[in-house]
RNA sequence: UGGGGUGUAGACAAGUGGUAAGUCACCGGUCUUUGGAACCGGCAUUCGUAGGUUCGAAUCCUACCACCCCAGCCA
């Protein structure tokens, strides 16, 4: 997995490691671990968490567990566990036997609460939902200003150690309904860290878990349970998002009280890409509200959805270890993203011809009925992938933007007595334009050079333009599909007054071309196959492709200097 | 008016008292049977602002400013 272009510069995460491993903290030891929640797909946020976690467990000579952190069943499902591995091990990494569940340590979360009881650090409170909220007090407002006002005791902070032990017991044998009881930390309720005010450790769920059935209809709250389980793990660096920054005293009062090992947590800054969202309530509403097709439409930014547009595992990969880790809240240009997909694409995917918007072209002077088979490289970045043949005849397609009948300057294209190479072909000069009563052109007609096969002139003139083509009657339809970033805006969250965060999604993400032509060669490719239409983009078959009508999605455009040049005119 | 964080180029991001790496983007150029790729060159006299310490400050000190996170029985 030593694909990384990126130069290998340290990052603060890494640097406290090394701090670690020079005083001998944790005997040399490098383990950390992925800690998703399954309830719900991973994206490429998910992807700079998995990547560094499990590329600085290699690069220490460590290891890096998968934990799912279940401890909400009214959330989770089987169906996310197994697609949030099969996507991480899409992405490359292997965990050998070290996928964990929270759910697994129930029982051991049960003992270490009731050993909190027992030492009067725990209690359980009678309050209702509505009830704790107003004695937890206030720290700022988010709109207009409040006082900060400190929380109270709950009338039943001081039960007694053999009350709490009672009550909590006969919440866990199902004995109250949902949010009768709940089981609290014992701290201080005038804390400045609102996470300090008694956090809630346990509450009565009757809802059945996806691994634990219903065993349980007490669970364990994620700030109880995730610093805990990295504990008990022998986890040495727990990596998570920065707004769990606030909750590390908590998870070190935990493990504090509870005098168990102690691992290290260190936060960084979360994913942020322009034109795009990332947060799974944003993904969902688009998936729920069918403005996309699905979870693996091949415009969001989830695993899946990158994985059916094309993007290799590598190009992922490539990307979390460019963008760097730090604290520093950002938005990375999905330019980047881009510029790794076209960086391994170039080196690795087969170059193919296919038609976008087909402009059928006669070459009148090419005997009718003859057809020549031309030899093409099938990738100059690889001479290994070898070469092709593939058929040319006397009437084939071009594309349609390749023809201008009064080309602008620097047009180096096609257009009435212009010459250029059909490229692995022939050099073609255009005689004539046929068009339809509305005066669009439906036909062109060229004179083609018999000595220039292959492409070049034995007279050496040279020409600047070089066309992709295919040969009319061997041509072999196909849907394409062409994809636009999905939000119009860099920073899509950013909305106007009045106006939403869907007000920003980009009305032309989507573009279907019914219509094109591609190589013969390409009919009956499998889904996922890739491929780069010469001078066009990636692309990548769809799994909608039947064996006579390939469907490609296009995975990014090739860079277009022409594109660049005619839009600054 | 609390607490926790963060400010280095258009975007990421190194830099840890000795004179601002690298990458993407952008702009030139070379080469080219992909207007692709590759290659060469340009792109921060200055590090949120203002003071101070020092022979020397992005790095140390002080004050200020801006932005992000926190009031789930979510994670």
């Amino acid at each position: 997995m030593a694909e990384s272009t990126a130069a290998p510069t340290s990052d603060f995460i890494r640097q406290r490691i090394d701090s670690d491993n020079q005083t001998g903290r944790f005997g040399g030891r490098v383990h950390t671990r992925f800690p998703p929640e399954p309830n719900g797909f991973l994206h490429i946020g998910h992807a700079k968490s998995v990547v560094l976690n499990f590329s600085i467990a290699a690069d220490y000579d460590g290891m890096c567990n998968l934990r799912f952190d279940d401890t909400n069943p009214t959330k989770e499902e089987s169906r996310y566990v197994e697609s949030i591995i099969e996507d991480i091990r899409w992405l490359g990494f292997d965990w050998q036997d070290r996928l964990f569940f929270a759910s697994s340590y129930f029982d051991q979360l049960h003992d270490y609460a009731v050993q909190l009881i027992q030492a009067g650090k725990a209690y359980v409170d009678s309050l209702s939902e509505q009830e704790i909220r107003e004695y937890r007090g206030t720290a700022i407002d988010r709109q207009s200003p409040v006082e900060t006002v400190p929380g109270k005791d709950s009338p039943f902070r001081n039960r007694g150690v053999r009350e709490n032990l009672d009550l909590f017991r006969r919440m866990k044998e199902g004995e109250f309904a949902e949010g009768e009881h709940v089981l609290r930390a014992r701290i201080d309720m005038a804390h400045p860290n609102l996470n300090m005010r008694d956090p809630v450790m346990y509450r009565i769920i009757r809802k059945p878990h996806h691994r634990t059935g219903d065993k349980w209809c007490i669970y364990p709250m994620y700030d109880f349970t995730h610093g805990l389980c990295d504990s008990i793990e022998g986890i040495t660096h727990s990596l998570c998002t920065l707004e769990f920054e606030n909750h590390r005293p908590l998870y070190d009062w935990y493990l504090d009280e509870l005098a168990v090992y102690h691992p290290q947590q260190i936060e960084f800054a979360r994913l942020n890409l322009t034109y795009t969202v990332l947060s799974k309530r944003r993904l969902l509403e688009l998936v729920q509200k069918g403005l996309v097709s699905g979870w693996d439409d091949p415009r969001m930014p989830t695993i899946r959805g990158m994985r059916r547009r094309g993007y290799t595992a590598a190009a992922i990969r490539d990307f979390c270890q460019r963008i760097g880790v730090a604290k520093a809240d950002s938005r990375v240009d999905i330019a980047l993203l881009e510029h790794c997909v076209r960086n391994d694409l170039n080196k690795h995917s087969p170059r193919v011809m296919g038609v976008l918007n087909p402009l059928k072209v006669v070459i009148d002077n090419y005997p009718e009925g003859q057809v020549e088979y031309l030899s093409a490289i099938n990738n100059p970045e690889d001479p290994a992938a070898g070469t092709r043949e593939i058929p040319f005849s006397r009437e084939i397609y071009i594309e349609r933007d390749d023809f201008r009948e009064d080309p602008p300057r620097k047009f180096f294209r096609l257009a009435p007595g212009r010459e250029v190479r059909l490229r692995y072909a022939y050099m073609v000069t255009c005689t004539g334009v046929v068009k339809d009563q509305q005066g669009q052109v439906t036909e062109l007609h060229c004179r083609y050079d018999p000595l220039t096969r292959g492409g070049n002139a034995p007279d050496g003139r040279r020409v600047r333009g070089t066309l992709h083509w295919v040969s009319a009657p061997h041509a072999c339809d196909a849907e394409l599909r062409l994809f636009d970033r999905l939000f119009s805006s860099e920073n899509p969250d950013k909305a106007g007054k009045g106006a939403s965060w869907l007000d920003n999604l980009n009305p032309d993400s989507l573009q279907v071309l019914r219509t094109c032509k591609v190589e013969p060669g390409l009919r009956g490719r499998p889904a996922g196959y890739r491929c780069q239409f010469e001078r066009i983009g990636y692309f990548c078959v769809d799994p909608d492709s039947t064996r006579q009508r390939p469907v490609f999605n296009r995975t990014v455009a090739l860079r277009d200097t022409w594109a660049r040049i005619s839009r600054r005119r």
